[in-house]
Parts: structure tokens; C-alpha cells; sequence
RNA sequence: GCCGGUAUAGCUCAGCUGGCUAGAGCAGCUGAUUUGUAAUCAGCAGGUCGUGGGUUCGAGUCCCUCUACCGGCUCCA
């Protein structure tokens, strides 16, 4: 007999080579039907596994996580079976289960698969599916491993076995099909009963790019159909929030071939837009503290060499600016830093002036990878809402602390309610992709960390994450569909300090160097508005949103009277237009829709009458006439619900 | 940068296997209409079919180059 611990702290006595799924039906048949994967001991187990020994015993099913990366991961297995029988000779490579789905990297050789060919392949999968076949793990040794492999010349899964231990080798059966795996199945494919191919791309094997390129297939599954089309429709709702086709709806952004990729250019309407976020963090950093600072958008490239920049990446940069005068070059800004150190160095400074901090929106310009430039969220030009606190080690962290607080002020105003923290830090086994001494790495980390522990942040720690100057924590931020982003990233850096050669007279009478943290609450102003439009599918906050209130006139009749009222909005300094063309009212409303005009006044002859105006908001709610004072205090309400002041 | 896909009017899209002067809706302009909570009606105008080359009697359609965009990979100071 073996003992083995539930969750619950319950205990069960059974016999050795029980399963999980025996345990469950011991508990109750409702479970045993749902029950598909299992942990023992912390590591993912079959529910078919026997348990030979005393041990914890967690039973998942689809509604844990860890049931559906085991109904994904077996997925992938039905999704690699269809394809080798529809394409002969293919080779696998992987095929694990991720956030949203599971996939399958494929080498095609001679074949070629593209969106047409999804169908099918559902098809098959499905079909293989509701042959409820078995999923059966077993042991087999090295060698045979590699021979079975060899025998299909499959490289890739020789090379992968090649790096295992002989005796940890399993391999995975259902149906006629057999694959390398570690194993944490679903126990039959039956359960599986949608199934659809999302989308096809390149993928390097082993994510290495000299290496050759494979065919990734994404898939998801699920176990009811319903459940596929409500994550179809999820899709759909992303995609009308997409920042790309918002922007351009929204006349805030466009970009222009000729201008050159990744180039936004802000279209009034953004502009305006921007300008109030700027406003509205530069008040938020007035209070806090930070001074305002402009630098200019090049800088000698000696500037960059000092910085550690140019030698990381230089090659990869726009390149140097030449002049007339020989041998002079200079860099197009890819940061604001190195500037702000040499604000630091204008006068000598004691600790008593410290800390300071240097706030500038300033404009950058980084190369990136064609392929990797992405509407506004990776461009190739943007501008930072950047600052460098310098401060001496005591200060650090407050500094750090008060820094969070900026940022999670930032958050709330805008609407963003679920976050976690990310703190990164470098990979101890890769030094060689860090500058600065291990002391200063350890005792920036430390800082980091404790931060979060004192502000009672949700935190997670990232290793390899880290800048290659320093630590850094961002924020994972929530938006409305659930999607995750990486947002307002606050980094502590020793080292630009150090290679400025920065300093301050301590009381001691002696030279000290600051410490330096860069902080940007919105990253940058144009990633940061893409996220909002994703997260609020164009409808921002009222404070934020660049027409507050449409007016209506309901014919040519009332536009004295809607003149009146527009100048009225005016003076109550809410931002209004007025719609005064030859058009029904019908029309006008269905295009302040469009708009996502928060407020439409509609005014005729009622209206006009009783010196009101009716009143009806985005999305179809009548609010009925109001004079314009009540509709003023409803406008100044609904704002300060949103944006406290910091 | 790499793999795959896409590019037709300001916008959203039709245009089958190559065949006469390339279509629609919306937007625009002109006129009528004076409108009450998501599209009033009529007329007009608008395109070197992304670029450059090639195949062909004939190319929006087939092939190649380049550019941009899209989905990923890699990258992200």
C-alpha cells in the first residue's frame, strides 16, 4: 500500500500501481469524467500512470491551466499524426502546448501548406480524434530511440534524442502514431472535439537563425465546440481593436511610405492626443519632483562610445551622420541617457542636491529589423516620456518606491486595473552579455526586489530579461480582452555612472558616484497609445479623448442655437464640434458612433425652446434634455472618477 | 534580417481558368430635401490595377526584381 496526499490535505490509502484516474474515480465519477492530466510530486504524470510510491497528488482538469497545456500538448500530437499522413515524408521537429493553443514545427521538405489546406487538416484531426484513441507512454532505450528516428531520417529528432540520457527516453503511442515525448497526455484523443488551424509561419529549429528555417503550424483545440467559437469570437473582437485599423478609423496616426517604414506620422487628431497625456504626466512629475529637461535629437558618437551603446549597437543603428568637417560623426539618438549625464556633469554637485531628476519627452531613433516593425508598437522612431533620477545609494530606494507609485498613478488614470510586476534580471550564465561589476549587479537587483516586496507589488522574476546595463522591473499590464503587455519599465543602472565618470561630494568630503534609474511610465508615447486604443477599442477616457461632445442641430433651422451651445461647451472647457451639415439626424448620430464621440447633443426646436439640449451617449443611451450646467457637472464627474490628481 | 502571404479609386472590397473602353458600396462634388436618436434621394467625378522588367497576338490576371504591408521567427538599448 501506498500513501498518497490530495490537495486538500486529505490522505488515501490505495494500493501501489493505482493510477490518478483511479484515484479519481474513487472520489467521484463526475471527476474521473473530467479529470484529464495529474501531477505526482511535481512532475506532470498520465492519469494512466501507476503510482509506485507515498506522494502528493494533484488531479487537473480543463478549467486548471495545467489541464489545458495537457489537452494542447496532446493536441499537437493529433495535429502532428494528420499531418504525416497527408503529407508523406515530412519530418517533426516539436510540438509543444502555449498560452492559447499548441504547435507543431514541421520540416515540409518538398510540400507546401498554406490557408487552404487548414480545412482539411481539421478534418483529419477531428477524425483521428473520435477514434478515441489511447494516449500510451513507454520506456525505450537510446539506441532504439535513435534507430527508430534514423530509420525515417529525421535529424532533428536524432539530434534532440542525441541530448538526452539513455533510460529517460519515452516515446508516445496513440493510434498508429508514435512520437518522442516526455509525456503529460490527455488520457484518450476522444476528448478532443474542435480543433482548428490558426495560422502558418517560419520558425528556426531550436529558435537559432542561422539554423534552417521549419513551418510552424498553430492550432487550438477544445473539448466543446462552443468553447471554439467563443475564442473565435475573441479573435474577431481583437481584431477590431486593433491599434492599426482604430488609428486610421480614428484619423490619430498614418504612416507613409515615402516619409520610410516604422515612421509614424501623428495626424491632428493623435497630436492632440499625445499632447494631453504629456500634459497630464508632466503635472503628475512637477509634484513629484522631476525637473524638465531638452536635449537635441543627435549627439557626437564618441557620446555613445562612453555610453557602451555604440559597441553593443553600433552595427545595427542608423548609421553615422557625416559633416563637412572630416572624421566628425554623429548619432541619431537611440536614447536619452548619455544626454542627461552630461546635464549631470554641467556643475558639481553635493549630495545635498541630490536626488535629481532629469525629465525630457525625448525622440528617439533605433533600427529595428524591418520584419520586426509592427504599427505603432515597434517603430522606428518614438518618443520616450524618459527621466534619469541620479541619487546616492541611500536614496535609492525611495527613489525606486516613489517611482512606482508614478507609475501605478499612470496605470489607474488610464484605466488599467490588472498588472503584475516583472522583475529582470540578468542570466548568470551568460556574463558575457553584461557590462558592469557582479557587486553593482547584485546590489541593483536586491534594490529591485526589495521595492516590490515593500510596495506589496505581485511580482514574478524573469532571468536573461535584464537590460545589458542593468536590472530592470516593468509592469505586465491587462488589457480588456485579457492580452498581457509589457509596459512603464524602471531600470537601476551603475554603470553609465561609472562610465560618465559621475559624481558627487558626499558629507565625508569625498567623491561618490550616483546611482542612476531610467523610468518611463508609457515606455514610449507611441506604444503607449496603441495599448490604449487595444484596451479601449478607441472609446479612451473622457479626459483623455480628443472631441468630448458632438452637436446635433437637428436642422439648418437650429444651428444659431447650436452655435450658442457650442460656445457655451466652450466656456465650461468642454472640447465639442458641431455637426452642421445638410444631413439627417439619423446620419450625424450614426457617424459620432463611428467616432466614438462619448456625448451627442442633439438640439431642435424643443430644445431651443427651453435653452437644453438632449443628450445622448456613445453606445445608445438616452440621457434626455439637460441645460447645459447639469450636463457640465455630469462631463466634470465622470472625469474625476477616472483622473485623480497624484 | 529570415520563412510564408498580400498589394485594384481617399476607405472597404469584386474582378473565375489571361480576351473588348476595370466594377460596387462608403467618402467627395452638384442639386433636390429641412430632417428628432446608427445610413434621404438623384446625378457627377474619381484608378499609369504598388514599382521595374519579362512571357504572350493580348497581362489587373502568368513569371522575375524591388518596395510596402500582413502572420510568425529572431531581435528589442
Amino acid at each position: 500500500m501506498i500513501q498518497i496526499t490530495l490537495p486538500d490535505g486529505a490522505t488515501k490509502q490505495v494500493a501501489e500501481g493505482t493510477t490518478p484516474m483511479d484515484v479519481a474515480k474513487d472520489i467521484s465519477e463526475g471527476l474521473a469524467r473530467n479529470v484529464i492530466s495529474a501531477k505526482f510530486n511535481d512532475s506532470v504524470v498520465e492519469t494512466s500512470t501507476p503510482l509506485q510510491q507515498d506522494g502528493s497528488l494533484t488531479l487537473y482538469t480543463w478549467s486548471n491551466d495545467e489541464g489545458k497545456q495537457a489537452f494542447w500538448h496532446s493536441s499537437s500530437h493529433i495535429l502532428a499524426q494528420a499531418l504525416e499522413e497527408m503529407y508523406p515524408g515530412i519530418k517533426l521537429t516539436i510540438g509543444p502546448a502555449i498560452e492559447n493553443g499548441f504547435y507543431y514545427d514541421v520540416d515540409f521538405g518538398e510540400h507546401t501548406i498554406s490557408e487552404k489546406d487548414f480545412p482539411a487538416i481539421e478534418k483529419k484531426a477531428l477524425e483521428i480524434a473520435r477514434g478515441k484513441h489511447e494516449f500510451k507512454m513507454r520506456k525505450v532505450s537510446k539506441a532504439d530511440a535513435l534507430d527508430f528516428y534514423q530509420k525515417q531520417d529525421n535529424p532533428y529528432k536524432v539530434e534532440l534524442i542525441e541530448n538526452l540520457e539513455d533510460g529517460s527516453i519515452t516515446f508516445c503511442d496513440h493510434s498508429t502514431f508514435t512520437d518522442l515525448c516526455r509525456g503529460g497526455h490527455i488520457p484518450n484523443t476522444g476528448i478532443v472535439k474542435a480543433f482548428k488551424i490558426l495560422s502558418v509561419a517560419g520558425a528556426y529549429w531550436r529558435g537559432d537563425e542561422n539554423n534552417k528555417q521549419l513551418t510552424r503550424v498553430y492550432g487550438i483545440s477544445f473539448p466543446k465546440q462552443k468553447e471554439l467559437t467563443e475564442y473565435l469570437h475573441l479573435l474577431e473582437e481583437a481584431r477590431k481593436r486593433d491599434h492599426r485599423k482604430l488609428g486610421k478609423e480614428l484619423g490619430l496616426f498614418a504612416f507613409s511610405q515615402t516619409v520610410g517604414q516604422g515612421l509614424p506620422l501623428w495626424l491632428p487628431k493623435g497630436a492632440e492626443l499625445r499632447e494631453r497625456l504629456e500634459t497630464f504626466l508632466k503635472k503628475a512629475q512637477k509634484k513629484a519632483g522631476y525637473e524638465m529637461v531638452v536635449t537635441p535629437h543627435i549627439g557626437q558618437k564618441e557620446l555613445y562610445v562612453t555610453s557602451g551603446h555604440y559597441a553593443k549597437y553600433g552595427e545595427d543603428s542608423f548609421q553615422p551622420i557625416h559633416t563637412p568637417k572630416d572624421e566628425e560623426e554623429f548619432l541619431l539618438k537611440p536614447m536619452n541617457c548619455p544626454h542627461h549625464c552630461e546635464i549631470y556633469k554641467v556643475s558639481p554637485l553635493s549630495y545635498k542636491d541630490l536626488p535629481k531628476r532629469y525629465a525630457e519627452f525625448g525622440t528617439v531613433y533605433r533600427y529595428e529589423q524591418s520584419g520586426e516593425l509592427h504599427g505603432l508598437t515597434r517603430v522606428r522612431g518614438f518618443t520616450q516620456d524618459d527621466a534619469h533620477i541620479f541619487c546616492t545609494p541611500d536614496q535609492l530606494l525611495s527613489e525606486f518606491k516613489n517611482v512606482i507609485d508614478l507609475s501605478l498613478y499612470v496605470l489607474s488614470s488610464l484605466g488599467f486595473d490588472h498588472y503584475t510586476a516583472q522583475v529582470s534580471i540578468r542570466d548568470l550564465q551568460k556574463p558575457e552579455k553584461y557590462i558592469g561589476s557582479t557587486e553593482n549587479w547584485e546590489k541593483a537587483e536586491k534594490a529591485i526586489i526589495e521595492a516590490a516586496e515593500d510596495k506589496g507589488l505581485k511580482y514574478t522574476i524573469e532571468e536573461g530579461e535584464a537590460a545589458f546595463y542593468g536590472p530592470k522591473l516593468d509592469f505586465m499590464v491587462k488589457d480588456a480582452l485579457g492580452r498581457s503587455w509589457q509596459l512603464g519599465t524602471i531600470q537601476v543602472d551603475y554603470n553609465l555612472p561609472e562610465r560618465f565618470d559621475l559624481t558627487y561630494k558626499g558629507s565625508d568630503n569625498e567623491l561618490h558616484r550616483p546611482i542612476m534609474i531610467h523610468r518611463a511610465p508609457f515606455g514610449s508615447l507611441e506604444r503607449f497609445v496603441a495599448l490604449l486604443l487595444e484596451h479601449t477599442g478607441g472609446n479612451f477616457p473622457l479626459w483623455l479623448i480628443p472631441n468630448q461632445a458632438i452637436v446635433l442641430p437637428v436642422s439648418e433651422k437650429h444651428e444659431k442655437y447650436a452655435q450658442k451651445v457650442l460656445n457655451s461647451l466652450e466656456n465650461h472647457e468642454i472640447r465639442a464640434l458641431i455637426d452642421d451639415r445638410n444631413e439627417t439626424v439619423g446620419k450625424k448620430i450614426r457617424e459620432a458612433e463611428m467616432q466614438k464621440i462619448p456625448f451627442m447633443l442633439i438640439v431642435g426646436e424643443q430644445e431651443e425652446n427651453s435653452e437644453k439640449i438632449s443628450v445622448r451617449k456613445h453606445g445608445g443611451e438616452d440621457l434626455g434634455p439637460l441645460d447645459i450646467d447639469s450636463f457640465s457637472d455630469l462631463v466634470a464627474s465622470e472625469i474625476s472618477g477616472t483622473l485623480k490628481s497624484f
